[in-house]
DNA sequence: GTCTATAAATTGATAGAC
DNA sequence: GTCTATCAATTTATAGAC
């Protein structure tokens, strides 16, 4: 008997991949229009099924937007999970991974895009807000800390609260160049690549906080 | 004759003032709930006009809401101008007070609600995003640039390339506290005044920064 | 210039056949 | 479960009286 019961065997059941459908092209109408900009009319012939069947799936608009919004916190989060090279040589090389895979991270469209959404249907979704910051920049947050106070534990990093350098180090990535790109600029007036921006971005962020917070040498 | 002519005298003329009366009721709409949950009904309704009257003074919705941009973004410019305490003692007292200067205009509810707008409408209104960054961050940062330089010339401030260090300055004050803002969230979990993460952020920013870019006082 | 009334299209959501 | 067809409300925008 071929695939009756347990979805766990082979691919997807018919009505689980018609249900994929409708979250991809609602994910993708969302992202590139705002909620107050894309309609269930719209989602549905993107989708290809009828507005029936995606009423039969999703109570509502909010509740497709919400299951949106979901997926990509779980995406989100998975993306933090292994995405951390902190096993570098020195302090400075793990910085450097660790930068250049927040940026790349932040600068990814559909990354913008949802935080752009978020951002501006989180006053009318407020779960979803707090769902978004918590497996997203909450998460890394606490995972940058734990990584700092193991490094002064080595006595690569000079104390000081690991929380607050967690924060600085993040911070100083967010360059207007972010702001730029949330606003859907490019990212200088002059041509310079997205690429050479990050790296310059990371390489001076790097030595402001080495400068700060390095490995106290001359003082030992 | 009473107040033929010229609009400079005494208050405004009477369709100056409807036409206020939509620019504000307007504003306060599209702040509140964004580009596409609000109607031209609202609008016309909330400023006490008839729908008419509102297409007399403006084409349509969109050159409405690029009319409120507008408006906003010279406000924007006008705080930028006259808000820099610049002249104090030294150097760490008058980065506090430009940093205290900058997070409580960020944190302001109608600041915060522009830059959601914006961001969530920038797609959509190219040229708004960027009258809107020109305008507030770009102007902001080419100030502060300057004024890292004078600092510099003083011997106040440590050589280096005095835009990347305004960059690094106002990047370290935009912490995760900015983006709980942005995404409408409180600023902590336990009650948490927000005078108070305002200070701690600037006072945490002064210091980074001044252990990178502080005069050099044990090298010479 | 300002209003009331309405046009024309689109919205979110549902009924009923299959 | 999925479709076609449609409802009722709301949308942007305008016509025409005053």
């Amino acid at each position: 008997m071929p695939n009756a019961g347990h979805a766990l065997a082979s691919t997807q059941s018919a009505p689980q991949r018609k249900r994929r459908q409708v979250l991809d092209a609602a994910s993708s109408l969302f992202m590139a229009q705002g909620y107050g900009a894309t309609s269930m009319d719209a989602v549905a012939r993107a989708a290809g099924v009828s507005k029936a069947t995606l009423y039969a799936y999703f109570s509502g608009k909010d509740a497709l937007f919400a299951a949106i919004v979901g997926e990509a916190c779980s995406r989100h989060a998975a993306a933090g999970e292994g995405g951390h090279a902190n096993d570098a040589a020195d302090v400075g090389a793990a910085l450097g991974a660790i930068g250049r895979g927040y940026l790349a991270f932040l600068f990814r469209e559909d990354v913008l895009a949802i935080w752009r959404v978020v951002m501006a249907e989180g006053p009318r979704f407020p779960e979803l807000s707090r769902a978004f910051f918590e497996s997203g920049p909450l998460r890394l947050l606490t995972w940058l800390a734990g990584w700092m106070r193991a490094r002064q534990g080595e006595g690569a990093l000079a104390p000081g609260d690991p929380t607050v350098m967690a924060e600085q180090f993040l911070a100083l990535l967010r360059t207007s160049a972010f702001m730029r790109r949330m606003l859907g600029l490019p990212v200088t007036e002059a041509a310079m690549a997205e690429e050479k921006a990050i790296e310059a971005a990371v390489d001076a962020a790097i030595a402001t906080f080495l400068a700060a917070f390095g490995p106290r040498q001359a003082l030992s």
